[in-house]
DNA sequence: CCTACCTTACTGACAGGTCAGAAACCAAGA
DNA sequence: TCTTGGTTTCTGACCTGTCAGTAAGGTAGG
């Protein structure tokens, strides 16, 4: 028997599976991650949950696979795939705000997985510490590249700066699902990525308002 | 029967459910509000989950005396029990998260259920809609307060600004919860807090990075 | 014919909430 | 002081519902 013939799906099983990504992430988003049951996101693709787990095994692998598919679906959009450096960075992060506040469904699923991810066991919390580290050090290279070498922010500046503006866009996130019509998330994350990013480039000589 | 003899609570009560909320917070911080169960509340006092239910009636209510208490016990600490103005609110917000960074359960608590709290029918989601429009108010009129009268910045400015301070702080808990050793949470939200100050005061005359 | 796909049927675990009653408590009356 | 009666506190048993996961079987695609 050719173990390449065999086990290989059907020509619209790729389709079906991401029919079930796109209902995990609206179920999940919806109702988190604990509460969100199977049986549910199965009923948005006319199945039963006995077939989701078929397809995706267990419930904390379908979360693992709505995660990826979301990072990747979310780079996709990118000429050439691939996060930009530099100021074009932080135009980026801008653009993905105002795209953001199109689509409450994903953004919704990422404010409460990763809130969810602190807690004790939780099949994420690999993934958004990965992510979040991984982010930290893309912008503070985008930071440094942004300024001129002869004069780089120290590491801490970069550090906090790179920090900061990936929690103000996470923070304003929340924020903005509890009271979409008093926030503004593309403006107020515009705002303070361009704060955070002043704060750093301008370095040394900017005036200090609070002692710490 | 007089209805003010009746139904009084007996002496030491107080700190029997004051016991509770503790536990309760514990929980809810490490399980999140869905996966923390009564029973395990009930555990850390020596007690069934029954008897968790009749000095609280519901989980849910159980949850919004958490999040009451944890405020009350907040503000205990401040001289004079009420929230500074001025400069002297972004120097408290300072010590906060120098305060933060030491009791690291009550954080986790806050990041988990406001991470929660913007799913569908989620019993906090009133208390974090009131409480984030509130701090808002808060932080915005602080700015005001900070800038010269005749050099006011526009509403737009403000607005973003107390979001993304209040925004910033949130967000960098959770960073910091899922890599402590990674993320400084003292250091990075005074950095973050300057920066937004420094952003909304210094108003028109900044220099512009991105265009929004 | 093999196997991917999916259903039906089921299990065991665990959840929050209800209820009757035991026990400790406490104020008031004798 | 002793008793009495109402009340708070809390348990143990139980109910109803939900959940993820498993097993077995059928069907149809390749």
């Amino acid at each position: 028997m050719d173990p390449v013939l065999a086990r290989r799906p059907r020509k619209d099983t790729a389709v079906r599976r991401e029919a079930i990504l796109r209902a995990a992430t609206a179920t999940f988003g919806n109702r988190g991650y604990t509460k969100g049951s199977l049986v549910e996101i199965a009923e948005q693709v006319g199945m039963t949950h006995a077939g989701v787990l078929h397809h995706f095994g267990s419930k904390d692998r379908l979360l693992l696979e709505v995660l990826e598919y979301r990072d990747q679906t979310d780079v996709a959009h990118l000429q050439g795939k691939h996060i930009p450096g530099g100021l074009d960075l932080f135009r980026h992060l801008v653009t993905t705000a105002r795209l953001n506040s199109e689509r409450p469904g994903i953004v919704q699923a990422f404010a409460v997985l990763s809130g969810e991810s602190v807690t004790e066991d939780h099949p994420a919390k690999d993934f958004f510490r990965d992510r979040y580290a991984q982010l930290r050090l893309e912008v503070g290279d985008a930071l440094r590249e942004v300024c001129t070498p002869e004069d780089q922010p120290d590491d801490a500046s970069i550090a906090a700066a790179a920090a900061g503006i990936i929690a103000v866009m996470d923070g304003l996130q929340v924020q903005w699902l509890l009271a979409p019509g008093e926030v503004d998330l593309a403006y107020n994350s515009a705002f303070a990525i361009e704060a955070l990013l002043a704060a750093a480039v301008s370095g040394r000589q900017r005036t200090r308002w609070l002692e710490y």
